[in-house]
DNA sequence: GGACTCTGGATTTTT
DNA sequence: TCCAGAGTCC
């Protein structure tokens, strides 16, 4: 039997728990994989033995959590042969984007435009006026709250009380801002990411629309299950009679309790989704005994009972490094300075893998980085479409393919010099009422815009004319923009940025329409770095957050910053299912290295800042950090002090310090 | 009145 | 890098 010996050879590598995962015959089944378990190879040789036993591979979806993670699985799918290819691998919201733009009929919302976090915050800006904050919050925060409202499904006044538990926040102005908003937002149309997935939960309430999207799904494989929300959960749970789900998941990794994911959520899987099976894997592949050691003790620290112990089939390396320094800067130095002698020692920069906690403190190694000529790619860093020149170009593409896209046009129209925000707002409103009167956009443009110069007319009937080369759209706003945002970017890296908008041209290359193509970068971004850090080849150290570092691995792993008032975060000090995500946080990072892990800090630099209820003193900070119970002998310790070579003292004998005028010599006026 | 320029300050984590 | 605010210029 031809298909049995494949299926033998495919399952050779397996461990016997890897195997029986592989294998199950349950209908639904839970995966609690721990670090380094060897999860995407059970994901992956699960989809590849569904497709051995019959199954077409349309008919298997792998949900995601990030663009990357799909690939790799399409990726690792594919390598097999080329009748695995079609296996759908997105994220959540992808999924929901795509069946809602599939099947208009189904869902509705044709022809509506999908906001980002900045364009959210814009319109909030719009509806707030002139104050621009309410009860003290500002745009940006409000759009967060509403949207954890959503995320975990309580009511906006309970994600208040959540979200600022130390301020007093009249629910009710919060309440009729967002109202307002969501007006606002409804009468131009726009969809934000929750949006999407609330669409998509709300159409599969229907029993009949629930069967209908089970039907074309024989498998549904959810990775990451511990980041799943309540909101994704309405998604899973009408599906459940209708198709098979295979998640995969360690409570352990648990990190996005901020987009309101329960990291005890997966615990009652079984009673949630009946009749699933639910199975353990806890031999690390990955790292060394010692590396698990130190992860298994910040796990045993915690008032949490996690129950988990790695064992490390590889055995014993060496002890984690812990490197103390005294600025952020020397650690970052330290750093750049160890990749360089490795990689003079004949490593490839591919060994490496740098974790941080936050893009801001990215920035410091991320320039040490290129300081040293090191060839990296910063998971985390900005985002190409999220860049504000990359945006001032879209914002052409945008008001062509959505007249009515209110935030794309007051873009666009202050970029024309002497047009300031009141004067857009009328050139806008002045179009709109043409609009009304049944003018084509073309014709709105026409009328509405006699004042606007005429290249910015001419450029936008081209791009029109365009609409459907999507590539070739990109250029001609380009080269329309070009003037203007040379002087305005002039002392603003304008070379890089002007890179960035090739970059753009050619990701839009065989898009179909300018929606697709904005709405598949928007959903599913691109990181600059990845596209112009390291264009060479693929020899490159990855920086990364810790939050993008799901599913990265490397010989060597740096954690950088790991200093009291970061794990935990100052900000989480009071709130102890927060302190415990930041423990988990740490945990994902420590894991990811193979056979060297160095811990680093900077232990005289930390920044105390004054937080709500006072600042923080350093020795609350001391005492909440996770490594200051770090028993003896889990790691090696080295503590780098700067060497300052002692200067000579003043020369002996001198004389007292003379009274020195300091007064001005007024000279005439006097 | 509106546009533009400069400066200082702050920045968890992401779809 | 980005935003907000103040001050300046047309």
């Amino acid at each position: 039997m031809a298909e049995q010996t494949g299926s033998d050879d495919l399952l050779g590598s397996l461990n016997p728990g890897q195997r029986e995962a592989v294998v199950t015959g349950a209908s639904h089944n839970l995966v609690l994989a721990g670090a380094g378990t060897g999860k995407t190879t059970t994901i992956v040789a699960r989809i590849r033995h569904l497709i051995r036993q019959g199954t077409a591979p349309n008919r298997i979806l792998a949900i995601t959590f990030t663009r990357r993670a799909a690939a790799e699985i399409r990726s690792r799918v594919q390598t097999e042969s080329r009748a695995m290819e079609g296996v759908g691998a997105m994220t959540f919201h992808a999924w929901a984007m795509r069946e809602v733009r599939a099947n208009p009929d189904v869902f509705g919302y044709e022809g509506w435009s999908v906001l980002d976090a900045d364009d959210q915050a814009q319109v909030m800006r719009g509806v707030l006026g002139r104050g621009k904050r309410v009860e003290g919050l500002k745009a940006s925060q409000i759009i967060d709250v509403v949207s954890f409202a959503r995320n975990t499904r309580v009511t906006l006044a309970d994600a208040i009380r959540a979200k600022f538990p130390d301020q007093t926040i009249d629910p009710k102005a919060i309440g009729a801002v967002v109202r307002a908003y969501e007006e606002r937002k409804k009468e131009r149309r726009y969809l934000n990411y929750d949006d999407l997935l609330l669409i998509f939960a709300a159409r599969l309430a229907d029993p009949q629309v629930a069967a209908w999207v089970g039907s074309h799904y024989d498998e549904i494989l959810i990775d990451e299950m511990q980041d799943t929300n309540p909101l994704q959960w309405t998604i899973i749970d009408p599906l459940v009679p209708h198709t098979r789900f295979y998640c995969v998941g360690d409570d352990a990794q648990s990190i996005y309790g901020f987009r309101g994911a329960d990291f005890a959520s997966i615990h009652p899987f079984s009673e949630r989704v009946p009749g699933a099976r639910v199975m353990r894997l806890e031999d690390n592949y990955r790292s060394t005994q010692e590396i698990l050691n130190l992860s298994n003790w910040l796990l045993s620290a915690s008032p949490l009972e996690y129950g988990k112990h790695l064992r490390a089939v590889r055995g014993s390396g060496a002890k984690p490094e812990l490197h103390s320094f005294e600025t952020p800067q020397d650690e970052a130095g330290w750093i750049a300075g160890e990749l360089r002698r490795a990689h003079e020692d004949g490593l490839p920069w591919n060994t490496h893998l740098i974790l941080v906690r936050s893009n801001y403190s990215g920035r410091a190694i991320e320039s040490l980085l290129i300081e040293n000529d090191i060839p990296y790619v910063f998971f985390g860093g900005t985002k190409l479409l999220e860049s504000a020149h990359v945006r001032d170009v879209l914002s052409a593409l945008r008001v062509v393919a959505n007249p009515d896209d209110e935030v794309a046009w007051l873009r666009l129209l202050t970029l024309v010099p002497r047009v300031g925000d009141r004067t857009a707002v009328r050139a806008f409103d002045a179009l709109l009422a043409a609009r009304e009167q049944g003018a084509s956009a073309r014709d709105a443009r026409a009328s509405a815009l006699v004042s606007m110069p005429e290249w910015l007319r001419a450029g936008l009937d081209a791009i029109e004319d365009a609409a459907n080369r999507v590539d070739d759209a990109v250029g001609r706003a380009a080269a329309m923009l070009t003037p203007v945002l040379a002087t305005k970017y002039r002392n603003e890296n304008w070379d890089a940025r002007q890179r960035d908008l090739v970059h753009v041209e050619r990701l839009a290359a065989s898009r179909r329409s300018i929606l697709e193509f904005i709405e598949e970068y928007l959903l599913s971004p691109v990181f600059t770095s990845e596209l112009t850090a390291a264009p060479k080849d693929d020899d490159h150290v990855v920086l990364s957050t810790v939050h993008s570092a799901k599913g990265l691995e490397a010989d060597w792993a740096f954690c950088a910053g790991v200093s009291p008032g970061a794990y935990p975060s100052s900000r989480a000090l009071g709130d102890a299912d927060a302190v415990e995500e930041e423990r988990r946080v740490l945990y994902v990072a420590l894991t990811r290295a193979r056979d060297r892990l160095c811990v680093t800090r900077a232990l005289f630099h930390t920044p105390v800042r004054a937080w709500v209820g006072g600042p923080y003193a350093m020795d609350v900070l001391e005492d909440a950090y996770f490594l200051s119970t770090l028993p003896e002998g889990l790691v090696a310790e080295t503590v780098h002090v700067p060497q300052r070579a002692p200067r000579p003292g003043p020369p002996p004998g001198l004389a007292a310090p003379p009274e020195i005028d300091l007064g001005v010599d007024l000279g005439d006026l006097e």
